[in-house]
DNA sequence: TTCAAAATAGACAAGTCTGTCTACCAACTT
DNA sequence: AAGTTGGTAGACAGACTTGTCTATTTTGAA
């Protein structure tokens, strides 16, 4: 059975369960029985679950804006792909039954952990990075200087998400969207 | 010891823990070493943990609300009401250490207890309708109507104290009022 | 002063948690 | 063909979990 995919079904799993549940609910004794994997097995990949934790944020992180870049690439111009920022958030809070964003449910578990914030805080300055990016790609002028269009922007997508995790829904970031519509 | 407030050293320290370390990394044992209380006293006034969350939501909500009214109350103003929604978020941000929303944080926790959902978006639908009652009171208008600018307002605040909670600070909702002053 | 309510200390049950360890087996490489 | 690697199954330690129960003491009011 060898290079059978023990260690992907370990974190596939793993990171089902801290979503779902929540990484304290979540023990090991579960994640072994549901990936069908030996106890062994886990401990031989992952030296404790703190490091499960760190591996599901970086493969959350890593596939998160691989699939935001795929998302993004057939739409053209930089206010069609900003408003495309919001459709990817909700495509996603559906695609996870609405419990909002990872990062989001991370931290508030993992309350302080160092190494969880730190990842947290470089995924969110990622997606804050590529907004102002955006943003200085077009000639939009307002009141609002570009950082604080990129900043209204950014809090209006992790005010919705943050509120559609609350509500168990996707009301509030399809809300931010027609905000951001007639803002930009 | 009679009537000594033993109930409400077990809510206070209760809810303190909740919400510095989260809800299941505290234990009943932690709580009545801290609260100094004895075990029996506790199942005597709350039958569960369960109980006890609830019991920490309720107050809290009530808590946050009437802080609330005392602090708007000398403000003169719809606008100026409305500004001082983010100084009061920001306050407590400081004062609580940083770790974002309440409620957020235990929906985060208790992934799917209709209880608890049920308490969190009680107390954001009041914020969001108190908001609105606000903008109606302003002769604002733009491209966005009262309602629109009030779930902007909503999600700037709500978005600000996330990502403050991540991150740990309280830069994104200054950030957030900014934004606000500039768009009412 | 009597008496019931409420607090205390602490043992206990039954279960769960993480992490370690032994023993064994299958597969791939040299 | 021998040996290394990575998998399996499961026992085990030690600590912690929630909730119950007994027995005792303090408190406040009648």
């Amino acid at each position: 059975m060898r290079e059978s995919g023990v260690k992907e079904r370990i974190l596939d799993t793993a990171s089902r369960l801290f979503y779902d549940q929540g990484y304290h609910v979540t023990g090991i004794n579960q994640i072994i029985e549901e990936a069908d994997i030996a106890r062994a097995s886990l401990y031989n990949h992952f030296p404790s679950k703190t490091d499960l934790l760190l591996a599901y944020l970086d493969s959350t992180h890593a596939s998160w804006f691989e699939e935001l870049d795929a998302f993004l690439k057939p739409i053209e111009g930089p206010r069609e792909k900003l408003l495309a920022l919001f459709d990817f958030r909700i495509m996603r809070q559906k695609r996870y039954n609405y419990k909002g964003c990872h990062f989001n449910k991370i931290t508030a578990e993992a309350s302080d952990d160092q190494a969880v914030l730190a990842r947290v805080k470089a995924h969110k300055e990622r997606l804050r990075k590529l907004i102002l990016e955006l943003v200085d790609q077009t000639m939009y002028r307002s009141i609002l200087n570009n950082e604080q269009l990129a900043d209204t922007l950014f809090l209006l997508l992790e005010g919705g998400i943050a509120v559609g995790g609350m509500y168990r829904s996707s009301e509030a970031p399809e809300k931010a969207k027609q905000i951001a519509e007639a803002v930009l």
